[in-house]
DNA sequence: CGTTTTCTGGACCGGCGGGTCCACTGTGGT
DNA sequence: ACCACAGTGGACCCGCCGGTCCAGAAAACG
């Protein structure tokens, strides 16, 4: 399908619109009605630019919404070589999450798209790069002499991903984000030994 | 509602049936009607049975399955006294949800109660109950002198259920129980000091 | 027994929501 | 200027699904 610079523009707005009102309050359940009537558009409009319909819209709402998990941590993310680093992080991370609170867009989207292999493949490729980027973190302290080299940086990033999923989890149904500063912490303490 | 033996048993039927469904393969969204069909019964009996129609039912059913993960945990969740006990517990979590594998029967049913109040109130128990026990236990090795007294009990159980929470999400998504194996083992790593 | 209450089956309804269709309006290229 | 094709609006369709209703079977109770 060929777009042209006011299309790609058009379906940009779908997609940032859709993720704008996921990220708002009362989004439990999202309609394409919902959709065309907050970004102000058209039901042949969406079937334009998405011809799939639901899932593929919805799939490239949650790419979009993953790419901005990962970049709401940078530049500390990528930069984890010292004790301080690590604490910047830990900080934006909770106070990403404190943020949002109750509403996780990517957590109403996979709620929506039910069990699709699409939806495996975004979140499963969102961890992966996020739990390299933290492997490295911890390889990199390991280089440095600040963490003992017995640990295990695989197991230290999986449990990272863990912790803060179930943080975030926690934090959709409780509201309290001291799940997801417990966890982080510990695993921080854990690496500090 | 008065409620006969058999009214009792036929009530129970509907809410067993529609967990075991939800227990195995393609039950990625529930419609009344399987669940009718499922248990053998008629669109009357469940309305009999559950007036306030599907969350009611929903919720009688979050209820019944949240109470098996604490089940299934048993003997070994409330005697958490020594570190071959821990060991066994952990084993019993993950070989729990190996067994599980993607399919998780609570993780569908809150995909479907959107965040009502009731769903977060079954969720917000289990994980609370939950956390007690692991609290218990840790304090009862420290007591017992096998964990240093500068652990923080409260911390190390929140951050317990967050990797339990947390491992059994990335199970689903994508189908492998390292993450929950790695949180689990790392806790338990800090535990052992 | 009879009667009252519970239990069961299933026809039916209404609206919600994804998806289709088509006519109309730009817009870019030659 | 024209034409082909992208972009837009919205009426319409239809299957699904939660929920209603009622008639009849079966217990419970006196």
């Amino acid at each position: 399908m060929k777009l042209t610079a006011k299309g790609q523009a058009t379906r940009q707005r779908i997609i940032e619109g859709a993720a704008s009102y996921l990220r708002g309050d009362g989004a439990a359940s999202v309609t394409l009605d919902d959709i065309r009537a907050i970004t102000g558009t058209s039901k042949g409009q969406i079937f334009h630019y998405f011809p799939d319909g639901k899932e593929e819209l919805f799939l490239a709402v949650a790419r979009f919404e993953a790419g901005r998990v990962l970049s709401d941590q940078q530049p500390h993310l990528s930069a984890l070589t010292s004790w301080a680093a690590w604490e910047r992080w830990r900080d934006s991370v909770v106070a990403r999450y404190r943020a949002q609170g109750r509403n996780c867009p990517l957590g109403v989207l996979m709620g929506q798209l039910n069990t699709t292999p699409g939806a495996h493949e975004v979140i499963g490729t969102l961890l992966d790069r996020w739990q390299s980027e933290l492997r490295e973190g911890v390889a990199e302290m390991q280089e440095a002499g600040l963490v003992r080299s017995t640990v295990d940086a695989d197991r230290a990033s999986a449990a990272l991903i863990a912790g803060i999923q179930g943080g975030v989890q926690v934090l959709r149904s409780t509201g309290s984000v001291t799940h997801l500063e417990a966890a982080l912490d510990l695993v921080i303490d854990y690496l500090r030994g």
